[in-house]
DNA sequence: CGCTTGCTTGGAGTGCACTCCAAGGTTCTA
DNA sequence: TAGAACCTTGGAGTGCACTCCAAGCAAGCG
């Protein structure tokens, strides 16, 4: 018999890394180098470092010289923090939401709470394009029957 | 007879303010300050004033001293801005928009396909939102799950 | 072993789109 | 006609999200 507090855990697990496909390495060799990561993710190295260092990466894992090792799970926290930042959301407040995921399962109010704010702006973003797209069709439509009407003119 | 060039320079007249409904001044008074402009815009005086030294409006007209009074052409204009911006058109493009309307008719291809350019983008935007919506989704449901489980395990 | 390429750091610099400031002239209302 | 509220300018400042730099250690290869 599972009781809930094991299903509560694994979808805690989960959380961090049920949402994309999965990447290159088999598990247990998943270190990789910073310039791997700037390869699969398309931030260049630099970006990396800055998201570490104002707490937008939980601490990345090192060699026994310094250098990162970023995991599988690092690369898909990095997949699900491109799409916040395809959402607008300011830098600012992905780093609120990594802390609330720092913080643990008793911050899922706070984070659901979270994302349906995301969720909601997202909704009115794709409703104001919806407006301009009206708008530009408009204008295309005026320029197209424009030219259409001096080309007949010089026939 | 109304011949093609009639057809076409009515059409150019209504290019610049055919997409909003009324501005509140009946026609032929329609000089408004630059507080007016702000409080039926929502953009700062210094935002106006910025565009105009940008190259963004069109040159603003003054009165005898020299204080600028809109039209409602440049309100119409401004109304348009709006919704290139609501785009995420950069303003320089903005710019170079503007710098084709000035150069006149034989500029009507180039807009054109600057605003399809533009239709483009924003299409493309739209689908990058529906797709972060998708997680987002996945995301709120698990913290939903999630918390629905913990709550039942405490009952 | 030497060479090239890669990684480290703190701090400074960049580009965009505003945003504000000081000092002074203008307009409106009482 | 006094006072408040509004307008003007060039230039400097702000906040965001990177982006780059110098100086030096690390890693892989013939």
């Amino acid at each position: 018999m599972i009781d809930s507090t094991t299903v509560t855990m694994e979808r805690a697990r989960q959380d961090l890394c049920a949402t994309e496909p999965r990447h290159p390495r088999p598990d247990g060799q998943d270190r990789y180098t910073i310039s791997e990561v700037v390869a699969s993710t398309g931030l260049t190295a630099h970006t990396l470092r800055w998201y570490e260092r104002i707490g937008l990466m939980p601490h990345v894992d090192r060699s026994h010289t310094g250098q990162r090792r970023f995991t599988n799970k690092d690369l898909d926290w990095l997949a699900f923090v491109g799409k916040l930042r395809l959402t607008g959301m300011p830098v600012a407040d992905m780093v609120r939401y990594a802390e609330l995921v720092r913080e643990g399962e008793h911050t899922f109010e706070a984070r659901q709470e979270l994302l349906e704010q995301t969720r909601r702006d997202v909704i009115a973003r794709m409703a104001e394009l919806h407006d301009t797209l009206a708008v530009l069709d408009y204008k295309i439509d005026f320029y197209a029957g424009a030219r259409k009407a001096s080309e007949s003119e010089r026939a």
